[in-house]
DNA sequence: CCTGGCTGGCTAATGCCAGTAGCTTTTGGG
DNA sequence: CCCAAAAGCTACTGGCATTAGCCAGCCAGG
């Protein structure tokens, strides 16, 4: 019986390769299991188990969101900082739809890199919002619009939820340019 | 063995009594037979399936918030408004988080109630739009706008997703202000 | 009243999945 | 060269959805 040769990184890459390929419902230890030629069991030597396997997917999904989003906010401010950052954002789940709700699961305390590549992610955010002047408590508040803006539309939109035949395109537009109307008059506290 | 006396409604009801209590990932067929006392194959009796199960279920909490949406919108105009509904439609995923996220659930189109309720719930934020002046497309691509900064912050919050201590209350005062500035100055292209 | 058929239950069985236990083989470091 | 840790394996358990086919209760029509 020659080796697989797995390790957890490989295991991981194979989990996204299913996810890209057939979503993130279909990630099961068995597909990943079949995909390598493996008994399902085996895996347990590389992966605590399936929802430890979901947990480094979501890593590395929001580990390169986070590249993706910071990537489109260099060198840019204010309104065409925000919207390369939410066309990146958009664009990475519609490219990536079973990958994106992974990037949505709370980032696992004991995983540093998980945890890093989160707050990179929100920091690029706030640093859009400082060109705008938004700094503090206040940019919290405006983090948290804009990442439900953003967050809101996507998940609509790859879940089939806009039932209108009307134009995708020019709503995500119009909401960048109220994004950035709210901004612009953002209460500002401190 | 005397008969249980089931009907398809009385099933709904005890699966969105589970849905409320454990969260809708819980809900099984598993666990709605038990809690009525009856073999799980029994109900397919009542039930084409799980998912079919499911579909009812998201017909009934999406009437539901569609009741709550117009109740509160109703006899207000502008920011009132747009407070009322935000408030309502928040209360509503924060008091029955297992509930919400079935309300995300495509409409059947083969089930009447179900698209009636989601047509029920849009007409009620294109009324509120109405008072802003924004009718046809516009009012489509606002529309958007709304459900997806709602939709978003409330998964959001409801998933833990706000890692930081700051005031969540605050935050959404905010965005409901936000939304309010953005449809002042929405474009208006009709 | 009683009887036949529909209907709502049942049991048995299949197939998929996660996860555990414990065995064997490979492989690389001393 | 050898031996122990690591990486596979098989066998098994238990939960789930779903299908097939059986049987009992209940109601309508004679």
């Amino acid at each position: 019986m020659p080796r697989a040769g797995l390790s957890t990184p490989a295991v991981v890459d194979v989990a996204l390769a299913i996810v890209d390929e057939h979503g993130l419902a279909a990630l099961t230890l068995a597909a990943v299991a079949q995909r390598v030629g493996v008994a399902a069991p085996s895996l347990y030597k590389h992966v605590r188990g399936l929802d430890a396997l979901l947990q480094k997917v979501s890593a590395a999904a929001t580990a390169q969101l986070a590249d993706v989003l910071s990537r489109a906010a260099a060198g840019k401010a204010g309104l065409d900082a925000v919207r390369a950052v939410a066309d990146a954002y958009r664009r990475f789940a519609l490219d990536r739809p079973g990958r994106y709700p992974a990037t949505q699961r709370l980032p696992e305390p004991a995983d540093p890199a998980h945890v890093a590549a989160s707050e990179r992610a929100v920091n690029t955010v706030f640093a859009v919002l400082h060109a705008y002047g938004i700094t503090g408590d206040d940019a919290v508040d405006a983090t948290r619009f804009i990442r439900s803006a953003l967050h809101g539309f996507v998940s609509l939109e790859v879940g089939g939820g806009f039932g209108l035949p009307q134009d995708v395109d020019r709503s995500f537009d119009r909401l960048v340019g109220a994004i950035d109307t709210a901004l612009r008059t953002w209460p500002r506290t401190s």
